[in-house]
DNA sequence: ATAGCTTGGTGACTTAGTTACAGACATTAC
DNA sequence: GTAATGTCTGTAACTAAGTCACCAAGCTAT
């Protein structure tokens, strides 16, 4: 198998759409992607820039976050393999700005599309069309999501469905600040601090620097609501 | 003139993207607009919706919100003449649901498309696609612009804000509840009426039934940040 | 006029965000 | 090893926002 083979057989495994493309989509599809491995921690687009390419992930997950004066985050939705960063396709397409901050995540292997090449195949395949349209849906709806979630939920809530979700099956500890958390939540340290302090006194977690363990999952489940 | 003639002029004068339409699609967007007057306080779409169809303006304006089971709301964005209910769109192309409420707020009138035709014509016209796209891009900014507002400013500075863009302009009184208010910001109503008797209480504006008027917009201005 | 609805006001309380520290632990420099 | 530095967590005191309960004024329909 040759290096080529390789790349393409990559790339199909981790963009399924490509199967059913049509001959031509595809063969144009191999000859634009130009690989590049990121590693985590790069800002992959900040807040403001213009965006002159579209990366598709082909490993790894980015996150994409907005920030406030005040130092705090908020997580809007994070990306992986298949996936493509669409806020830039957005961006591309009706020629505005990134309007907000997009980091990798853990270490990410992307094919890079230049912002004229992904215009000129939105016109002329439909299957590529299908693919950013479908994105862009999907990212619409994850933010609107964030929108309920941060306007009529209640921390706690919030917090303990945090804890179920990012743990690990089979594994009842998660490595984590509490600062990454707030991040997350888009609140501030000492609030994620003190509740899950008030979760420790309850008995449903216990704390330790740097980790969470969870004792009582089907009671924090009651707290999700 | 005709009656058809005069449709027609209609249809172009609120949808400039038609004016640059190749003759093909536009024969075929006239043959298949059907025009409907929507009355203000007509729900078009309600949450969980399956959707079967465009409604693109021509005039009046749609506001689109979410609801907390507590009976708050939070406004997402509204849109008028010229443009469409792009979270439909969004949901046809990818088979979702309608994932918030679509509330006629000034008497509409809309063209309709069914969802199989607007569809076929983003696969067949470079325009409409365009179209499309960039209201979806528009929208995710939209969104993405409240997400930043509810989870970054304070109540106070939204509400300025909020007095200021909506004070019709030689005028110094607007005619609105504290309630309506409260929906847009997506708070309470006791948090809205508070923070407007602080702004009364420094001279900033005078509070009637059903009216506020503003008497010292450059101080106001000072709250918005 | 009076019954019922809408609108706004208010106090008491809970939850969340801010400010300002301090102490515990970890890493690196020496 | 120890000291210096940086990261992570805890906590108190305060402000801002959301919730609950209730009342009083104004408006509307009969």
């Amino acid at each position: 198998m040759t290096q080529i083979e390789q790349k393409i057989d990559t790339i199909i495994a981790r963009l399924p759409f490509l199967k059913e493309a049509p001959a031509e989509f595809f063969k144009e599809f191999v000859t634009q992607a130009r690989l590049q491995k990121i590693p985590a921690g790069t800002t992959v687009f900040w807040e403001g820039d213009a965006c002159h390419s579209l990366a598709l992930l082909l490993s790894g997950t980015v996150r994409v976050f907005k920030t406030g004066e005040n130092g705090r985050e908020i997580t809007l939705y994070r990306f992986g393999a298949g996936e493509g960063c669409i806020l830039t396709a957005s961006c591309i397409m009706q020629g505005g700005d990134f309007p907000a901050i997009a980091e990798v995540e853990r270490d990410a292997e992307a094919v890079i599309i230049p912002a004229s090449i992904l215009k000129n195949w939105v016109h002329r395949y439909e299957i590529w069309r299908e693919f950013v349209l479908g994105l862009l849906a999907q990212r619409l709806s994850n933010v609107i999501a964030t929108v309920e979630e941060i306007a009529f939920r209640r921390m706690d809530a919030r917090l303990a469905e945090w804890l179920q979700t990012n743990q690990s099956k089979g594994n009842s500890t998660i490595r984590v600040t509490h600062h990454k958390i707030a991040e997350e939540l888009g609140t501030a340290r000492e609030v994620v601090s003190r509740l899950l302090k008030d979760f420790e006194t309850k008995g449903l977690i216990r704390l330790a620097r740097g980790e969470i363990e969870i004792h009582l999952p089907a009671q924090l489940k009651q707290k999700m609501k």
